[in-house]
RNA sequence: GGCCUCGUGGCGGAGUGGUGACGCAGCGGAUUGCAAAUCCGCGUACUCCGGUUCAAUUCCGGACGAGGCCUCCA
């Protein structure tokens, strides 16, 4: 970290408090985000947490550098919804196969998605069925140390053998009791008491273990995975405000206790939960949209989305507080992202143009101070978004290619914004023929031919292409400037 | 019932103990063959009630309101 980076502060759910961010190992930050359970496709709540810890995972890289950030998202692939839905959709199948099919196809969903959202690859996504060996440790630890015991052919941790239990969630057992519908099971020893493993039936899908066939609960599996890519102490820790309890919590009990640790990652980040058009959403309502349903159908407002537009109108919010996720707010996102493109395009920064630099390769700039330092306040992305609005009128092209460069950071693509474009021009994919079109309107200007010019712009217009006249403020001649439309 | 967030102009949303961030929409003007774009100007917001203070939207307390968690739902 140079001398110049702003000190980076972010809430954690641990303290309810802002801190100081002081990484563990400046030389390796070490981060772990509770990714998908691959039983369908991913909803649009599932990608804003993806945005959030992708824009902290670029920030990270861009503080204490690309190779020095370890990220790992997990992928979830044993689970009772899984096996539903795996005898559900494939019933001919033997279970296992089945659920093999369910959740390979969904993971490569997942990452399309978050993809096309403009998420960057975690360093590591490790599966939970490559690590069912590194939960038994766990749960062998954990017996060893007395923190777990078994029931009625089940391993439970026993949450009456640790203190502090409910930290994270400010809450503790007996508080919990009163209105919660927590079924009073006789072989628990406190209704609090959570599954590290429990049987499975022959059917279902199982592992040998010193505790009979079966499978891990929910829990141990984030435990094992961010023990074995991270460490038994790491810097950060993320996921949705609803995993702060149970799931964060027991996480943080089983971890502790099996290694006899004092904490287990030091930071506990959540992001908010979104809401569609102010009411909260689920299938019921029928406000409920997948990532992939927004990008390739029209259910949400009558047409498709681009990824990008998607990711803006998640960042226009700072990350801990809800969002209503609306077509009006798409479409603010939309022409604030095509403001900022056009912007760049004038003034075409690399040597030839950006048409050129698609195939291309241009180096982009590190990003402005401005931004790094809205985002090193707690990932204040809408600050940072509004210094680009500052900035977004560039009467440079070195200016220009800053605006660039800051967009390509916070995910961002010109390249993609360009592919998508030359879909949406039909015939005209040829930047010359337009060139010649302005000119030869140019031409028929000038002789007073309007009829000609007018026809010339209409046609441009069927083609999606928007003319747009102005004059030169030194000469009075007039300039003709065009931008794709939609 | 317990616990946690949050209440800013038409909208999205920052921020601050004392001159109304920024963007979108809107209004007025300039420019213009027309159109669009562009440029200039315009808003007097901080849920309510107390308290602290010379001064509160900002700090403290309370009320009201919204949302969430306590159900393997991000």
């Amino acid at each position: 970290m140079t001398s110049g980076t702003p000190q980076l502060s972010l809430y954690n759910t641990l303290t309810r408090k802002k801190e100081p961010f002081v990484p563990i190992d400046a030389a390796n930050v070490r981060m772990y985000a509770c990714g998908p359970t691959v039983y369908d496709f991913a909803h649009i709540g599932n990608g804003r947490m993806a945005i959030v810890f992708d824009l902290l995972f670029r920030l990270l890289r861009q503080v204490y550098g690309p190779d020095h950030v370890t990220y790992v998202r997990n992928i979830t692939d044993v689970d009772d919804k899984i096996n539903a839905r795996a005898a559900r959709d494939f019933p001919g199948l033997d279970l296992n196969e089945a659920i093999r099919k369910v959740t390979e196809k969904t993971a490569a969903q997942y990452q399309s998605d978050v993809t096309a959202l403009g998420c960057l690859e975690p360093t590591i996504q490790p599966r939970a069925t490559d690590n069912i060996e590194q939960m038994q440790t766990l749960i062998t630890a954990l017996i060893k140390r007395s923190h777990a015991y078994e029931a009625n052919g089940e391993v439970l941790f026993e949450v009456g053998s640790m203190p502090d239990y409910g930290k994270l969630s400010g809450r503790n057992p007996e508080d919990n009791l009163a209105g919660a519908r927590v079924a009073v099971d006789a072989h628990k020893k406190n209704p609090a008491d959570f599954v590290l493993w429990k049987q499975s039936s022959a059917e279902e899908p199982g592992w040998d273990s010193p505790w009979g066939r079966g499978r891990p609960g929910w829990h141990i599996e984030c435990s094992a995975m961010s023990e074995r890519y991270l460490g038994q102490l790491f810097d950060i820790h993320g996921g949705g405000l609803d995993l702060i309890f149970p799931h964060h919590e027991n996480e943080i009990a089983q971890s502790r206790c099996a290694h006899g640790t004092h904490a287990m990652a030091n930071v506990w980040m959540h992001n908010g939960f979104l809401q569609v058009e102010g009411e909260k959403m689920s299938k019921s309502l029928g406000n409920f949209f997948t990532i992939a349903q927004l990008l390739e159908t029209t259910d949400f407002g009558g047409r498709k989305w681009p990824g990008e537009v998607l990711r803006l109108a998640m960042l226009m919010t700072h990350y801990r507080q809800p969002i209503d996720f609306t077509v009006a707010q798409l479409q603010l996102s939309e022409a604030k992202l095509k403001q900022w493109y056009e912007a760049v395009f004038e003034h075409s920064p690399m040597p030839t143009s950006w048409w050129e630099h698609l195939n291309g390769t241009g180096a982009y700039l590190p990003p402005s101070q401005e931004l790094i330092a809205a985002l090193s306040d707690d990932l204040n992305s809408h600050l940072a978004l509004s210094f680009l609005d500052r900035t977004a009128r560039p009467s440079s092209a070195s200016e220009a290619a800053q605006l660039a460069s800051d967009l390509h950071f916070l995910g961002f693509d010109m390249e993609s914004f360009w592919e998508t474009c030359r879909l949406a021009m039909g015939e005209i994919t040829d930047k010359g023929e337009i060139d010649g079109l302005v000119a030869a309107r140019g031409e028929a200007l000038a002789n007073k031919d309007f009829a000609t010019a007018d026809r010339i712009r209409a046609e441009l217009a069927e083609q999606g292409i928007a003319l747009m006249d102005s004059k030169d403020p030194e000469t009075g001649e007039r300039r003709t400037k065009w931008e794709i439309k939609r």
